[in-house]
DNA sequence: GACTATTCGTCATGGCAGTTTACAAATTAG
DNA sequence: CTAATTTGTAAACTGCCATGACGAATAGTC
């Protein structure tokens, strides 16, 4: 019961899975979830027509996602138009939930999100989790985890499975915990670490945070970039709406592209990486401010107080953002550029150079550049919602569950 | 009957086709003839084991296959095991054949591929392009085409579509050629130039090289990094064994990552793109050269016989190669770097610089480079195959014909 | 050489999934 | 009040794959 919960999509050709009718009932499960998800409310012909199955086949779908609890029936819609009104279809805001969390280097923080996507239970705890060992930092985050889970159940929800956000790179097995520099942990599987009996996924933040902008953020598109810098530099590459992973699940190390070949060395081996510039602690010489906890705020602080040494560096970095990101626009030719994270906050003053920069060196019209709307709170949600989204992708599988 | 042949893969969830018998029924004949044409030679028993259907459901859908002339029984194998032996299936040599076309600055070329995989026709043309308008080269092309057609049918083979391979960007209709700064074409739409009645795409050469070397190379990943110089420096993106095509299809523009953000100015606009450095113009002007025809292989002569200033200039190039793909390695963390058309001849003189840039700026492991074994003729295998795949991928859409 | 074990291809049967067709129920338009 | 429209469901139908059994063809064994 602890397996992955996201797999990457189907391969094309090669060993694919036999293609049989239990299958077939199993994806068309999921897309009557997925179609009255998107749309909140809708009748079972609703449904039919979305889907593109008759309104049979989809009635007797329904009347399955019903018995497991997974749809409620809401009763007659309001009759705009002519015709019989149809029965209202919505996720049940009861059954299976996502538990998600984070672990931050100065926070930890878990909640519960029902399959309608809504917040139904949170934690936080501040904890100064930078250098500390793995295991009391999991041992305080399954406390957390706990007392969401109560709460939710409470409230008629049961975990369906666990999703971590980490600030560092996070092997394709999704336990391990490669390299967390600001926490220093190498090779940390948190698999024998966090409570067993429910299925398990740990991702780099900047991936979830990519995935919540996807799911949630309004006007997203399926082919972004998302860059979000915590600590380190990170980005997320989305493509076709999935989350590309690389063969490590080491993409989106955005932060060590060559922004200046000669520059100042890096600790990763280069030279004038995009960290050396745009990097926290760049950031804060450059200011002349001492690298300390909410760094950040103080920033956005001292630049809304009109700070000259602040405004410049943070111009500085967005330059050099913008250097970095010509390349990577040019490489995969997104449709917009998302700045989350701590980058949202910063972005009054990063935007403006890293806009002209990207703009200058780009032949046709420039890939836009959005903001993130969710900001911190991104992977905490995409972490929840990734579960959320693998009950939807495969209802049969909480089937026996009340 | 003018579709575009090669559709990207299905949206994970969105707006997905209805999953009803037939496309079960489909999708299943695609997994026969892929297992088929996969392994040369198969059982039927080994096919059902293979794509994890019973033995009599592969059976009726083998059936079909030879009834549509797709398969052929090639008769009982060598029995080296006990039991009774299966009786071998093979990819038919006659029926449905996919026509590839490539138009290159200095010249024209058109093949036939079999469902095998054999290429069974092929023409190819000395035809100076460059600056050429679309009208006569396309009109001189397709004579080539019907040619090609021609000698096909002769062969019992009949053309399921065409591909064309240009040096230059294609809009995501398939149609469009968008850019070719080589050929000096604009916005210029193939679809109506070429012969109509046969399913048309057209894309990058460098797309088609990659797809090449990911459909035939030995043993190439299915996350891979692609990259060709023809003119200028085009890249291609593999990922899970599919193309990464960006937004508006022009993703892999490696030519103009910054490498050195205040080099010299560039045609795009920005300022130090790697085109500066690596580009055909930049090394023949570093290496003491006129641009001509075959600069390529005149680099290869001169720096084989060791002149010192093309070493020199291919060496640079390699450099300034290898700090580009440092930061496409750090965003797409690929299997392989792939260096397919021009570079493939070059590679010994470029791989050095090349290959020392990228691991010292890579803090593990670096990403192992290699070389082409396709070479210059990538493109226009890539296109033919492309046809065949789209075959192999539907085999029920050419179920009416012969 | 006969016998057994094994594997292959096929056939008949059955279960399961979505479609087709028909119909009752519920609403709007006239 | 009647006609038109739309919804949801039930019954019959078609299509697809699984199951189980069988003959056919091979290798190994006595």
């Amino acid at each position: 019961m602890t397996a992955p919960l996201h797999e990457t999509r189907t391969p094309g050709a090669g060993r694919a899975l036999p293609d049989t009718q239990q299958g077939m009932r199993r994806r068309n499960l999921a897309r009557v979830m997925h179609a009255v998800s998107a749309e909140g409310s809708l009748s079972r012909a609703a449904v039919a027509s979305r889907i593109g199955l008759t309104r049979a086949a989809v009635s007797t779908l329904v009347d399955e996602l019903i018995r497991w609890g997974l749809l409620e029936e809401l009763g007659p819609e309001r009759p705009g138009r002519v015709g019989r009104p149809g029965s209202a279809l919505a996720v049940s805001g009861r059954g299976p939930a996502g538990i998600g969390a984070e672990i931050g280097v100065d926070h930890l923080a878990v909640c519960a999100v029902d399959l309608r996507g809504a917040v139904r239970a949170r934690a936080v705890r501040h904890s100064a989790n930078r250098g500390r060992a793995p295991e009391p930092v999991i041992e305080e985050l399954t406390g957390l985890i706990r007392r969401v889970a109560a709460d939710a159940e409470r409230e008629d929800l049961w975990p369906a499975g666990i999703a971590v956000a980490v600030p560092g790179l996070v092997a394709r097995d999704g336990r391990t915990v490669v390299r967390a520099p600001n926490l220093d942990w190498h090779d940390t599987d948190l698999g024998v670490l966090l409570p067993s009996g429910w299925p398990l996924t740990v991702d780099n933040e900047a991936n979830f945070g990519a995935l919540a902008e996807l799911w949630l953020g309004d006007g997203t598109p399926r082919d972004f970039l998302h860059v979000s810098a915590e600590i380190g530099i990170g980005a997320a590459v989305v493509v076709d709406g999935g989350l590309l992973r690389g063969t490590r699940g080491f993409a989106g190390e955005l932060g060590h592209i060559p922004v200046r070949p000669d520059g100042p060395a890096c600790p990763c081996g280069g030279r004038g990486c995009l960290e050396q510039y745009a990097g926290e602690e760049a950031v804060s010489r450059a200011a002349g401010l001492e690298p300390r906890e909410d760094l950040v705020g103080l920033l956005a602080e001292r630049a809304e107080d009109g700070d000259a040494d602040v405004r410049a560096a943070l111009r500085d970095a967005g330059t050099a953002l913008g250097i970095a990101l010509t390349g990577a626009v040019n490489l995969l030719d997104p449709e917009t550029v998302v700045l989350g994270g701590a980058l949202a906050g910063l972005s009054p003053w990063l935007l403006p150079s890293l806009e002209t920069e990207l703009a200058e060196r780009t032949a046709g019209p420039a890939c836009p550049v959005a903001v993130s709307t969710l900001g911190p709170q991104g992977p905490l949600l995409g972490a929840a919602h990734s579960v959320v989204r693998a009950v939807l992708d495969d209802p049969a599988v909480v089937a026996g569950r009340s």
